[in-house]
DNA sequence: TCCGGTCTGTACGTTACCGCACATAAGCCG
DNA sequence: CGGCTTATGTGCGGTAACGTACAGACCGGA
């Protein structure tokens, strides 16, 4: 698995009984996800569930006065488009690409098919998205009791577990709205980051340089969302190995 | 269905295929839920599934360091254990019962028998479990973005839906470790309330005296969980029709 | 090379909430 | 009635984040 773009790059689709993706893989499609683009808007159709490979998706709630707020983040641990299964048809939230880069993409009724039928997929998927629920459970604790400053690290270390490199792309003020905090709040919580030599970051360019002092100072948040989703989906063996 | 504690009054049991309702029935054991009692303990094992008829259960996140703050709240219209059928068998949430009363409750193995088996019991867990999904998302949102006056209108009227009457057994105290805030916060926000006239209290009883004026003031968190929860699971017709 | 847009840094007054301390009030029970 | 416990009200200084305004820094295109 040198390639960082084959659909099994993908967590869930790893994860399956091998009989269960062959049957799949044809349908899977390869998708560009460019930075900014929509792929669900809140309460729209789901057509399509999008597997990330490489990119990062987030899941936003707009106020009715324009604010946001990031609920969730999904990479190539997860999957996008949870409420197709879970028999909603769709949520009242947007999903919205955080970070560029691809991801296969299956269409809803063929997902719908397998999940009816075959063992593998229904847990899988399931457990998944308890795993998504620990994650918007903890971003509304982290909400009420933690600091800019926790937050932002909480977020960098989701965002980092969910890409190849050290580096996202990401201006601060793209940041503020996934928070849900003012672009200044950031730039002070970064810049202390940057002084301590944790990140560097220029012109919508972060780079993580010392990930164990970030580790250092978040809050208990993202320890227990990264247990509970190593718990219930434990990471590809082959990466474990590498 | 005059008595509000009959199984039929929890909202899934009544929207079970008659067929399912009727084997799970002989099974279905009415357990007292005291005030404050933990139901499940943050990571415990889940016996029982626990469906309430009178009685309000929390989901309760509590940090290390002993604060604490609600994820969702749960009542007639939901089962207490989603873990076990997502496959996940714990959480790390602990549930506490925030309003006395009663409760149906089922061995977990029973429950995962019906769920495996069957289509109904699959298709109505799920889509509940997209409607708590959706209350955790907005409960993130709301602490982010929303005054403590907005959360309490929330969270009494999320408690009230739950609720046979307008009366809710409930000190300020408690109120504010489920919002995560301070006890002196809730006294503010209660207090204007009761000046406007939309609530009385003393002493650890609350009652609401004007529901609609509550709505006028609710910040639209509340209603974009109500309206999510109606859509996918739809209340009783019997109640409908009443 | 200069211009213009975007990204980042900084400053200031304002507000909401916190932590703490303590005052009042309401019920319970001897 | 009196004394205890628990619930509620209030005040005050501290602080984190907000809204706003604006200055510098960087980059790409004309």
């Amino acid at each position: 698995m040198t390639d960082p773009d084959t659909p099994k790059n993908n967590h869930l689709l790893n994860a399956l009984p091998e009989a269960e993706y062959e049957r799949l893989f044809p349908h899977l499609e390869r998708v560009d996800m460019p930075l900014g683009e929509v792929i669900y808007e809140s309460g729209g159709e789901l057509r399509y569930v999008y597997f990330p490979v490489t990119s990062i998706v987030s899941l936003l709630y707009v106020m009715e006065n324009g604010a946001s707020a990031e609920i969730a983040v999904v990479g190539k641990d997860g999957i996008i488009g949870v409420a197709l299964f879970m028999g909603g048809g769709s949520m009242p939230n947007r999903a919205v690409v955080q970070s560029a880069g691809h991801a296969y993409r299956l269409r809803g009724q063929l997902l719908m098919h397998e999940f009816n039928r075959y063992e593998g997929m229904l847990h899988l998927l399931l457990r998944y998205t308890q795993a998504l629920i620990t994650q918007m459970a903890q971003t509304a604790v982290c909400n009420r009791h933690h600091s800019v400053d926790q937050q932002l690290c909480r977020w960098l270390l989701l965002s980092l577990d969910r890409l190849p490199s050290n580096e996202l792309t990401m201006t601060q003020e793209l940041i503020a709205n996934m928070l849900g905090v003012r672009r200044e709040g950031v730039t002070e919580a970064a810049g202390k980051l940057q002084h301590a030599g944790l990140i560097h970051y220029s012109r919508g360019r972060i780079t993580v340089l010392d990930r164990p002092g970030l580790e250092e100072r978040v809050c208990e948040c993202y320890h227990v969302v990264k247990a509970e989703s190593d718990r219930l989906l434990p990471p590809p063996v082959e990466l474990i190995a590498l």
